[in-house]
DNA sequence: CTCATTGCAAAGAGTTTGCATTTCT
DNA sequence: AGAAATGCAAACTCTTTGCAATGAG
């Protein structure tokens, strides 16, 4: 939590309460949150007094992920997913139960290289997506 | 063409003129469509007399989707788009003019079979993502 | 003190649903 | 004929915007 603190003021992003929570959340939920689940779990945390807005969720996520703190993590569902950018790992999404499993894979990396190496229109590739999904044994 | 209405009958999907035009223009653009370009092309063309409606387009496509015609391919934008499922091939998308190409990587699929030999929660993976982002050379 | 952030209400985009009508097979 | 597909209007969900009030640096 410390070391999120030094992420966002190095990049100038004022330490608000609301930001703060907010970082808090993406700190101790390993998975992808979306505004729903931030919203739900501030609002129900007896030691934020207030809450939180939704508007100010939607417009802190955007600004986390300008700065590059959050990426966006696309799970096939209807709202928009993120996660800690400096955690950067993929996921396997059961399509049942939405479980999520993290993986770590160091071939994608190896493999975009070589992509690039041959795209005509593409020299450097900034972010990208690698997500499986499938059942999981539960749901199975 | 043929080829589609083949593979709709062997899936017990009707035939009908909206279905067909819709998945025509699938099989004329490359690329991945959403909605919104499906009605506008329809719509458009003077060989379809009424148009098409909006809410039958999302029903075909979901339709497709479960059918396993089409999937859903996520470009981080704010709708969903599909491509048809047996083309399945990935893609680099610009993030300032969305131009989209696309690349083969056979790579890919040895390394997911590798992910779910590790696995503790998954045994088979049904679905995945892969796209690059980047800005492509016009752009830069 | 100043500019960024917040909250509220309202609007907007994309998508879905109910129901009566039409169309494939 | 019978089941599935269609069109229209209305609803719904997620997200964004305008504006006045508040708060961090």
């Amino acid at each position: 939590m410390e070391e999120l603190i030094k992420i966002t003021k190095s990049k100038g992003v004022k330490a608000t309460p609301a930001l703060l929570s907010i970082l808090e959340l993406f700190n101790n939920n390993k998975f992808p949150l979306n505004a729903e689940f931030i919203i739900n779990n501030i609002n129900s945390n007896k030691k934020v007094l207030k809450g939180i807005n939704e508007t100010t969720v939607y417009r802190i996520l955007d600004k986390l992920e300008d700065k590059d703190i959050l990426r966006r993590v696309d799970l096939r569902k209807d709202s928009f997913y993120f996660e800690l950018t400096y955690k950067h790992h993929h996921h396997i999404i059961c399509l049942k139960c939405n479980t999520v499993e993290d993986f770590e894979n160091k071939e994608v990396e190896k493999s975009i290289k070589k992509i690039v190496e041959k795209s005509s229109k593409f020299r450097k590739i900034n972010e990208h997506s690698f997500e499986l999904f499938g059942i999981c044994r539960k749901c199975n």
